[in-house]
DNA sequence: AAAAAAATTTAGATTTGCCTAAATTTAATT
DNA sequence: AATTAAATTTAGGCAAATCTAAATTTTTTT
């Protein structure tokens, strides 16, 4: 078993390396992290210890099978607590994340397996990240943003900046993950895109910012 | 704000001071909480300097307004909590304690507020202990064991056994909080008593050790 | 290729929470 | 009242996780 300090190292080392393709350094850890390299390399040495991930002092830092497999494990818990607090306890997209911090840390097979089957076993979390299953296999999408779309019908499908104050300015004009969107111009002056939200009347105007962040499908 | 340890450690005082009137020796907590003297000792001068509790070396221990408040705090997330996962989880009343002593640490008002919406600002958890407000403030009931109880019709209220093979043994035979039992007969021979539960046909047998167990209310 | 800069690791401390063993205080016996 | 026993505290250590500062290694620049 890991702590949850050691849970949070996997999880980021994790994310880290789905970003950079090489072997992460020390100090990209512990930017992400916000702590010092020296308590990061502390930590690396732990890891290594227990084979959670393989660290060549000065080259840098690979995932186990066993540590990705916990990460996975742990990114399960967190997105599963996510759309458990959405859906059945009502809170929004944008208060959860914290909340998950906190919870994914609950040590509880029985627990996360209740959860997931009251939400009938879902593949995506409610920021339309997929779900690893609980073997940690997890299968990626391929995402276009919205700022790359043609005129055209869309789902919203994903979001690619988490941040809460974004989340709520979308949810506030009824984007969710699902909406179906109809692309009905695009102003490369103005540097903006006007769409139409299936079931509201009125045209929306979004910044070339907001559709970078904003990642969808095409819909027939 | 406490560390888990502190909030575990005031529960546990808190309740040692429910059954012992005067001041608690450092013997009884390192007892309660499986744990050295010498370990709560450090922790009673933690908590004292941190005004939570009144500790007068060699002499014992008692709760300031503070410890005591956060104490009731702690066992209120603890109780909504039980609750939360034997009424919109499914989870059996003998599940829930262990799952529980790790939920009730996570930090969030709003968490613990929607909780208790969910359920509709309960009064008792699912073994009928009283779950204390939000500001900490707890009503206790009278409870009689069913043991001493003479012929007569009776509510179940509550379990001084809180054992998970002790629950599931009640549950197993449709004995839970609210159930309506008739006290048929009396056999002090046996050591035993003879009950009718409303809505189920035939009759029960239990020891005198499951009556002490179970604390009842009578009913008109 | 040598020197300077950047990244990384090690060294030495700190805090929390625990331990065992020793010292101290209080309570119980004789 | 003196001694023994029990309870409690203190002392000294350990492990996790952090820090700052110093030492080391790698990379970049001149």
């Amino acid at each position: 078993m890991q702590s949850p300090t050691e849970e949070n190292y996997l999880k980021c080392i994790y994310k880290l390396s789905l970003k950079v393709e090489k072997k992460l350094s020390t100090n990209a850890i512990a930017q992400a992290m916000c702590t010092s390299a020296a308590s990061v390399s502390d930590m690396l040495k732990r890891l290594d210890e227990k084979k959670l991930i393989k660290h060549e002092p000065y080259k840098g830092v690979t995932l186990t099978n066993n540590g990705r497999k916990s990460a996975l494990i742990t990114i399960r818990k967190h997105r599963l607590w996510e759309l458990y607090l959405v859906n059945k306890m009502n809170f929004g997209w944008h208060e959860v994340h914290e909340l998950a911090e906190q919870l994914e840390h609950i040590q509880s097979d029985a627990l996360i397996d209740r959860i997931n089957k009251l939400l009938g076993n879902p593949m995506y979390d409610p920021h339309g990240d997929p779900i690893p299953d609980c073997n940690g296999e997890i299968c990626y999408k391929e995402y276009l943003p919205l700022r790359d779309a043609a005129i055209g019908n869309y789902k919203l499908v994903g979001v690619k900046n988490h941040d809460p104050n974004f989340l709520k300015y979308l949810s506030e004009r009824k984007l969710t993950i699902g909406s179906l969107i109809q692309l009905v111009a695009i102003d490369e002056m103005g540097k903006c895109i006007h769409i139409k939200i299936s079931g509201l009347s009125k045209l929306l105007l979004l910044s070339h910012e907001v559709a970078t962040g904003l990642l969808i499908e095409k819909v027939k």
